[in-house]
DNA sequence: GATATTAATGTTATAATATTACACCTAGAC
DNA sequence: GTCTAGGTGTAATATTATAACATTAATATC
């Protein structure tokens, strides 16, 4: 938990993502138990997967790694871990890119809040609750009952938005 | 467009929905006109088939509809019909349906927020600029400079609510 | 410990969504 | 009229996702 600093959202250049990746499978492992859940080793290397960027994967790209680590697999297999991880908050999906990305809060709560740079295409989360309370609000004063809030947002992320300065 | 209330946003049960769709196209033809752009017959039918209904629509369901009108049409036809109303707001594509729905307002700001009933599938548009500039807030404090935003709410409408309850 | 039950995974096929590439045509510019 | 750019037709294919059914592995029950 020591790598992600909240005041970014996205994950230092220099972090140790070996550990990074450690942390996350380890927290899952960690929940799993908790919940009397199956943190199968299929789950646990499409989840390392999954994590081998700050960046979302495709389903595919998934598929491809897991042919490459000599196993053998097709579409369900990567599908049903993917729908397993997502249920339980290990993975969120990225619905504008058709694509899935690790959850670096899996324990907190989950609206679910995406900054995605166009640049470097990594993605960091945000999960804040006003945006949430207020999008709530909104939709009730139009006698909406929100159930579940999308919020992808496209744009640079701070490194990349100086590096186009320079 | 007097046939959408603001404090609702979604439409009338009762709204004249003909008439409905021909503002909507009328309104495109009209925004066309003045920025030059061109409103051909197969731009128009597609605007028209995505307006036949308050509820997002895939590419393909706009395809068998185009040729159930004796038209013949490939997934192409569609797609770049579908790109070109896209880009100039007359269209909103849902991301999280692979669907796409009218846009009321094609000439205001495109912040583009949706509210999507999981009962009638009808979709409401709020473009509420305080969701979007606290959105814009929240990622400025971690560095990141937003170009677009995707907000997709799920829940359910006013209507499908009251039933609900009956 | 054997068996029943349930959840997870393997496997094949196919559905649903979207794009590429290239040919042709048509509207407006000159 | 010819040129040009944008728009459309058409065939093929890429990408994303699921259905259906067989098999295996884990847990529960006796």
């Amino acid at each position: 938990m020591a790598q992600q600093k909240p005041e970014t959202a996205f994950p230092d250049r220099e972090h140790d993502h070996a550990m990074c990746i450690a942390d996350a499978l380890d927290a899952a492992e960690e929940a799993c138990r908790q919940d009397g859940l199956r943190f199968t080793p299929l789950r646990r290397q499409v989840l390392e997967i999954v994590w081998s960027r700050h960046a979302p994967i495709g389903a595919y790209d998934i598929l491809d790694d897991m042919r490459n680590g000599n196993r053998t697999a097709a579409p369900p297999t990567v599908y049903r871990a993917l729908e397993f991880l997502v249920e339980h908050g290990f993975v969120h999906k990225i619905e504008s890119l058709n694509a899935f990305v690790g959850c670096g809060k899996p324990d907190g709560e989950h609206v679910g809040q995406f900054l995605i740079c166009g640049e470097c295409r990594q993605v960091g989360e945000l999960d804040d609750p006003e945006i949430a309370k207020l999008i709530a609000k909104k939709a009730k004063t139009v006698g909406f009952n929100v159930s579940h809030q999308t919020i992808e947002v496209l744009g640079l992320c701070r490194d990349c938005a100086s590096a186009a300065h320079a």
